[in-house]
DNA sequence: TGTACATCAGTGAACGCGCGTTCACTGATGTAC
DNA sequence: TGTACATCAGTGAACGCGCGTTCACTGATGTAC
């Protein structure tokens, strides 16, 4: 039956949360229309009173995962980094970087998803280059490349130590690689003799 | 008909061939087995003659991926790095490194697939250890990260400036972190004044 | 070496299943008077 | 403010389709004598 305008809108909102967390933890192609409408406790059917395809959905919640959980808000580069090659952070797709959740599968999907993806990687240099100014943008790029690669790589193997070691060697070397050199001497990281 | 033990041993390569290809081009759910029997010439029946399942196909053609291309044979870092981060690497997945064709959606997957891919990554990472022997083995596992990252995001985004940024950016800064630090002054990279 | 028979690589139709999307329907909400 | 009617959010069954897998069948290959 019919709800009042401001339920409607609550509903879709929540369609957009569900897919956003969705879509990062089991994949774009392995999430059904169903299971999104099914976390929301609605049927398959009222989908399309809100949106006009599946594809529409993808892009808007991939536009929505980038806008609230790219990196952690606040805090210094050290501990932004931290808990972005995190054990928790590995644990938790469906909470955290779209990024890393969606980059290699992305590459197969519809030219829309490719554009929302765009603009959530756009975003996330951003923010890294906003807590690393002091940084040239190539490495810049460098750090936003080695993060999310050494977070993907961690997710995608099954050897827990080779899974520890890149996270922990990539926010080691970004952070020792930082212009904002204190932070070498005194983590004591050898490097040339 | 039956085909004599040389051709149908030739068949089974043939199929894993092109399923190496397909599923790093595409990606492994948007590749049905018919379409691998298709590329080989063959209809989707006698696929169960060779294997036991689509899964057991997948871990078998991202081991043969790995072993014949996560990385260019021969010459020296900076020559095999280029190639890794090359347009024409980014263009042609379907050929090149498995472990960044699959890195986001191994992990949706079943435990033998994370288990081929693992394997995959351990010899990526040799290969890399290999060919910066004077890197610390965080900073080698900080290349791969960086690497296998710059490719995937640059795969992933349709923004070209910013795929060309990333690529020249990791092969840049990959090369001048490395201990062999002759080629940081011959390129003449700001750093610190 | 020849022959009779068992084997099995490959065919192509069929299976059950889950997908994205559509549709007739329901009934509370919003609107016009 | 009350009433009559149009709207539309949500239901749940149905649609066509492609998937992984199975199966009865074919006929050249391999083997036993």
């Amino acid at each position: 039956m019919r709800r009042s305008r401001e339920d409607a809108a609550r509903t879709r909102d929540k369609i957009v949360a569900a897919a956003a967390a969705l879509f990062r933890a089991r994949g774009i192609d392995a999430v059904s229309v169903a299971d999104v409408m099914g976390e929301v406790g609605l049927t398959v059917g009222g989908f399309y009173k809100h949106f006009n395809s599946k594809d529409a959905l993808v892009a808007e919640a991939i536009e929505r995962a980038s806008l609230e959980s790219s990196l952690k808000k606040g805090g210094d580069a050290e501990e932004v980094l931290r808990a972005y090659l995190s054990w928790a952070h590995r644990a938790h797709p469906g909470r955290g970087c779209p990024v890393a959740a969606l980059c290699s599968e992305v590459g197969h999907q519809s030219a829309s998803t490719k554009r929302a993806f765009t603009h959530a990687l756009q975003h996330f240099v951003a923010q890294v280059a906003a807590l690393f100014p002091t940084k040239s943008r190539a490495q810049q790029l460098h750090a936003v490349a080695a993060v999310v690669g050494g977070l993907v790589l961690a997710r995608g193997t099954n050897d827990e130590k080779l899974a520890r070691d890149l996270l922990l060697a990539v926010s080691e070397e970004v952070l020792a690689q930082s212009s904002d050199r204190k932070s070498r001497s005194t983590r004591g990281k050898p490097d040339s003799p």
